[in-house]
DNA sequence: TGACGTTATTCCTTAACGGGAATAACGTTT
DNA sequence: AAACGTTATTCCCGTTAAGGAATAACGTCA
């Protein structure tokens, strides 16, 4: 059994606007309601998780994470409506991908070597 | 007219097995029968492109790209007949990912910002 | 044998990336 | 007012990535 594995970036012509990452950070802050949490469960420091965040939302027209400094828990984020429909579409665009090529992916994976 | 932009690479879980960088250049070496002319083409060092193919030579079980020294104009390099087999299953799966999720690039695209 | 142009490889230096520490701002709770 | 935990932001520093230069090896041709 190999590990082939397809990554797909959506880019707006010089940087990543979504991706593996982002997705995988944006789903950690609807489960933990902190970016600070997020980033922790993915192995990642604040000031990164932070960038990633900024780069979305600065890419998009709305902003796609609203977080909020003080109050009862020291603050938190959320992923806004808007973020929470970009976070599907990217679902639903690698879903749809993927379920296509599953007969290039075998043939790839068949010609790579096992032990990487 | 915004210019997103899906770039799709296949991992073999920890390195870039084939990627729009590396398959530009498999074009190139198509192209030129060389691997110091397709690099000079894509304004790439003759090291790093090198370091692409071998990569991929030593992630496939079979070699990708065929090289010479010597000899009539010093060398060159070709596709192996199993590197174009792999080349066209990259060109093919891009082309059927890309085919069925029209809609969400559209989607994803009316909400970028377009001065970047 | 010497010239030629390409591949193959090593070394050094520079640039970019990312982490960690430090600090301020913030708003609720006590 | 003080404490708390999180966001926001800036600095510094080490590691890594990538480029350039240099050199050897190679096989054909003159």
């Amino acid at each position: 059994m190999k590990k082939i594995n397809i990554k797909i970036r959506v880019s707006n012509g010089f940087e990543t606007v979504i991706g593996p990452g982002k997705a995988d950070l944006l789903q950690h802050i609807i489960d933990t309601g902190s970016i600070s949490a997020a980033a922790k469960k993915m192995n990642m420091s604040y000031r990164r998780a932070w960038e990633l965040i900024n780069t979305m939302n600065q890419s998009f027209d709305e902003p796609i994470v609203i977080a909020k400094t003080g109050g009862i828990h020291g603050g938190g984020a959320e992923l806004s409506d808007f973020g929470i429909k970009i976070l599907n579409l990217y679902k639903v665009l690698i879903q749809k991908m993927l379920a296509t090529v599953d007969e290039e992916i075998t043939q790839i994976n068949s010609h790579l070597k096992s032990w990487k």
